[in-house]
DNA sequence: CGCCTTAAAGTGTGATCACATATGTGTGAT
DNA sequence: ATCACACATATGTGATCACACTTTAAGGCG
């Protein structure tokens, strides 16, 4: 009874898990185009597994709202229309400035630096207009910071948001050029965090965010 | 391309996705006690299906954190700590007002009377400490609000709340009985619903959630 | 009577097949 | 050349079986 090995959260590590978290984070980090078809058997092959986990894999990101049914039961990556992108992110500012919060007093030097590290690696991607290494650094800074909050319940929401964002994103980063992203407030992020300024820190996330959505216009 | 039948949040009717609505409201509405264990084919004989699509309304819901994993793979009801059910009802009172604003301006005098309706019931329930007529009345007390807001971003992420709070909830009534949860702030929402006070709606829906926060110690 | 061993039942997972439906592609007739 | 019908392919879903593992129960031995 009180042998309990392990927690909560807990997945067993098997064939479906695997292909479920390896799809989830190549969708945060844009590897997929909204409109993209993803058939289970030819994910199946393509990892090398039966259609059994591929099949349970795609079907809980469909549950997650990562994916969705198109016609004729067809399941593709969606195309999210302008009103529910913005609703993606007006939810992204309201949990992830909360989750900053949360986060603020367990943040370290250590994970200062790393943040500037990673700051300087997204610029760099800006710069040569690298929108895989801009959307793999963003998503790393961001959950750096999340994952300090300690929260197994709004973090989780959280990621949701980010499975939805992630295709969409790089559509428009990859449309309207690199430079429509550039000025992200991560430094305003960093410099709030070096100088202790919690609330600054926090409205410097909420920026970030809303910068975001006025690239929609 | 145009003929788009079917809108983003579909879900074709299956056996599977059947089952998985059906779990979710019984989850929601307090028919199972956490530490329940749910076995994939106790389900599927329980509702006369093959044990493929009760596996996969299961694994669905444990995507969702409303079933979890315990020790040697079972599958269980999940017991909230208090600092994690404290989470859920801090995630709660963050969303639920925010949607209860959207949904403000949508709300009609029909909805405003079906609200009186299900609130008399609900106080109906506590005096008879019916405690899953409670649940199922404090359950579509909420959500007939939320529905509402016609969000398909955040109402989502609500639901998720619910499915993991709804069993908790349950345990926590029934064992400390009916009378604690007995000053709901239902009427002050009701309230400030017909006298158009927005504000005062929302913070009679935050303090609704936050009362269940007191229950706690 | 108690404890250890062993067999049985139950668990989720992976694999494979059958089925209904939708899509695409030829092929044939007009 | 163009339209229509039929076949082939690809889709998700449901069903069934085998497997590894855990828990439970029974039985036998000390």
């Amino acid at each position: 009874m009180e042998q309990q090995t392990q927690g909560e959260g807990f997945s067993p590590d098997t064939a479906a898990t695997r292909l479920h978290r390896e799809l989830r984070t190549r969708l945060c980090e844009g590897d997929f185009a909204p409109g993209d078809v993803i058939s289970i058997r030819r994910i199946a092959t393509e990892y090398g597994t039966s259609a059994m986990p591929a099949r349970e894999a795609v079907r809980w990101l469909v549950t997650e709202g990562a994916l969705v049914f198109s016609d004729s039961r067809k399941i593709r990556v969606p195309e999210l229309s302008r009103e529910r992108f913005q609703e993606v992110l007006f939810a992204r500012k309201s949990l992830e400035t909360e989750v900053s919060r949360q986060a603020f007093p367990w943040l370290t030097a250590e994970d200062l630096a790393e943040l500037e590290g990673i700051d300087a690696r997204i610029n760099a991607a800006i710069e040569a207009g690298d929108m895989q290494a801009y959307m793999r650094g963003n998503h790393r800074f961001h959950f750096l910071i999340y994952r300090r909050s300690h929260s197994r319940v709004l973090l989780p929401l959280v990621e949701l948001l980010w499975l939805q964002y992630g295709p969409s994103m790089r559509q428009i980063g990859t449309r309207w050029g690199a430079s429509s992203i550039a000025d992200d407030h991560h430094r305003d992020v960093t410099q709030a965090l070096s100088r202790g300024d919690r609330e600054g820190f926090c409205r410097a996330i909420a920026a970030d965010i809303e910068q975001g959505m006025r690239l929609l216009e």
